[in-house]
DNA sequence: TAGATTGTTAATCGATTAACAATC
DNA sequence: TAGATTGTTAATCGATTAACAATC
């Protein structure tokens, strides 16, 4: 059943439990179907069953998949049946943003703890944490098992960060900073810079 | 020499300028090689070079690359010549902070307008820009010819604002609503969500 | 010259899709 | 029953890698 999912059926469960979330909100269906889930995030109905069928069998022929169901299903393979505690580095205005974002709750993550090294930070309550100083990191990781980071500090920080939550037992890394990290094997890093994604786009457009 | 490009080619294109850009600011060499910045990366050289192959031929044997001419070649090839102006739709915290981020225009964007409809938020001032009520979208975006979007708004009114911006001839969007958006053939959306990002992380974690 | 590194070819590897028997 | 849709197989498609002649 669990051999070896490749990666990329990975990335896509989260937008199948995000879709099937939506689709309970609007709430007037029990069921849906691999061809309706398609078409509504632009993806074959064919990979959507054969990226279902690595974990199991979901569905009943003839009707579909129960969406309450197969949401749990999501949920217990992503690991997501408790809240994950999460630690944010960096408080500047987009740590704040992410700080402020009642978004992670609902979907199974809780930003906890923000480090920053500024002066004028360290010691300000952001929504109702107190931003604590760069140097308690190492402790607060360890002391409260912390699995999951995000970075949101200038790119000529980041790499030290991550070397020192890493030293401290962290597994997974979300960071805003522009540039590639370097992490041992088993450590999951994943990225976001708004500027690569425009550039991708730029390709595409006449200048 | 450029006939059809996988996307995902064009994707990494950024991800090599980003690099180039580094070593070109750490000043101590002109030229790099496949195998070095893939080492960085942690990408194959193999892959660097046939990614290069497809627009022409940017080395030399023996000596690798010329990083500041590699850079120009991909600044060219990424529509990167001249700073793109964009339009940013979403003006609470996360808009504001992208607003005040100093990492676009040194790589090619500037967001020069700002929307919302909250009566509270029109007509402040965030970053010496004025924000404009959403009703001048299609008037502001029409006339001054804008090709790109960051859309910052809640899920809920993101899809709306994507058709008017098509509408009115936005042509590349980036979206940090958290749902999957429709738009006609030709029109490029890239999705930034933390929290899919987490969620694929959290599933190679023990829970 | 000897060593290094490119650009490219062919082989390998992996992901997507089409098709359909099974069955609700 | 007839229609719909699953899970799975095999075929297709596309991306990555290994290898090397060319050459700086």
């Amino acid at each position: 059943m669990t051999h070896n999912i490749p990666d990329i059926v990975i990335g896509r469960l989260p937008i199948y439990l995000r879709e099937l979330r939506r689709l309970q909100n609007e709430g007037n269906k029990m069921t849906t179907s691999s061809h309706e889930l398609g078409q509504h995030l632009g993806i074959s109905s064919a990979q959507i069953r054969k990226d279902l069928s690595h974990f199991g069998e979901f569905g009943k022929q003839g009707t579909g998949y129960h969406i309450n169901y197969l949401i749990e299903q999501l949920r217990q393979i992503l690991h997501l049946g408790t809240v994950w505690p999460v630690a944010l580095i960096g408080a500047g205005s987009l740590g704040t943003a992410l700080a402020y974002y009642d978004g992670f709750k609902p979907r199974g993550f809780e930003i906890r703890w923000i480090f920053d090294n500024a002066p004028g930070k360290v010691g300000n309550e952001i929504n109702s944490m107190v931003v604590q100083p760069l140097e308690e990191l190492e402790d607060t990781i360890s002391n409260n098992k912390i699995a999951i980071a995000i970075i949101a500090t200038p790119a000529r920080a980041a790499q030290e960060i991550v070397d020192r939550l890493v030293g401290s037992g962290i597994k997974a890394v979300l960071s805003y900073a522009p540039l590639h990290l370097t992490a041992p094997d088993g450590i999951h890093i994943s990225y976001s810079d708004p500027v690569t994604e425009l550039q991708r786009m730029s390709y595409y457009l006449e200048s």
